[in-house]
DNA sequence: CCTTCATAGACTTTACCTATCTATAATATC
DNA sequence: GATATTATAGATAGGTAAAGTCTATGAAGG
């Protein structure tokens, strides 16, 4: 019961992106470098949040990722879920109907967290640093 | 990015538990097959809850598990940390001091939940149960 | 004494995360 | 067009923690 490496590559990778000039992509070799991890590993997980549409790449010499258009609408939801995925994070294995108990609890704990998740923009980070 | 099985035996255990007479103790035997686990790695998970005094156990026949005296404290923050431990669910590799903000947004949105789990206690199913 | 039942440790298996390697396609520069 | 640069995709290997098994030990009741 962990947030993996890879959200947390996301999560600094969509920070430095929001941080900087659109207008020239960032190499994932420089993005790689400044968080100790592998090029090639974190290609992978970019490649996840290009196909969500956060971010945008550019083939090529000077090529890079840059923030997509609706940057703004950017949330760390989104960006966890296109990570880790959409599913509930507790599974129980047998379905005793929509009363059960157990079920309700664990899922309202859990869209609390969501909900945060959800309220809190990556263009809220912007104003927060030096 | 999941809660564990065992915390899904856990709960199911306690809410037995919780439901049973305190007079006579439930076995482990009984407790795994109406969850379809096995015992021995069922006893494994509540001798975790045992040691964190939830649930007390009664050697030799007739022996097995019933709640504690303080079943009405008992929340389900509880129970999940002590199977699943108690550390945060997003750390980062290095730490950039206090100021940082995507620790603060994760740190915050997991206490959202956590605050729901303790606020929910194992009485509270009680009566909901038909 | 013998049966019942919890406890503990060592151990195996499984599943998933993490990471690497290689080949391929796209783009800019010359 | 040739070449260098850069992202993409797939296969694959490694590592780690969860999930489950087995066996031995100890406590309690009859
Ligand atoms: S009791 Fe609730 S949580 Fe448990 S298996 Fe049934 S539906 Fe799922
Ligand atoms: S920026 Fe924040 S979350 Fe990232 S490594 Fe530094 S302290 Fe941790």
């Amino acid at each position: 019961m962990k947030f993996t490496k890879a959200t947390n590559y996301a999560l600094h990778t969509m920070l430095t992106l929001v941080t900087a000039s659109p207008a020239k992509p960032i190499g994932v070799q420089q993005l790689a470098e400044s968080q100790g991890v592998s090029p090639t590993y974190l290609s992978k997980i970019l490649t996840k949040l290009v196909k969500a549409e956060m971010i945008e790449s550019i083939s090529g010499a000077h090529g890079g990722y840059r923030l997509s258009q609706k940057k703004d609408d950017i949330t760390f939801l989104d960006i966890i879920h296109a990570i880790e995925g959409t599913a509930s994070l507790f599974e129980c294995n047998f379905v005793h109907g929509d009363e059960c108990s157990i079920q309700a609890v664990m899922t309202e704990a859990e869209g609390k967290m969501q909900s945060h998740l959800r309220n809190t923009k990556l263009a809220d980070l912007v104003q927060k640093q030096p």
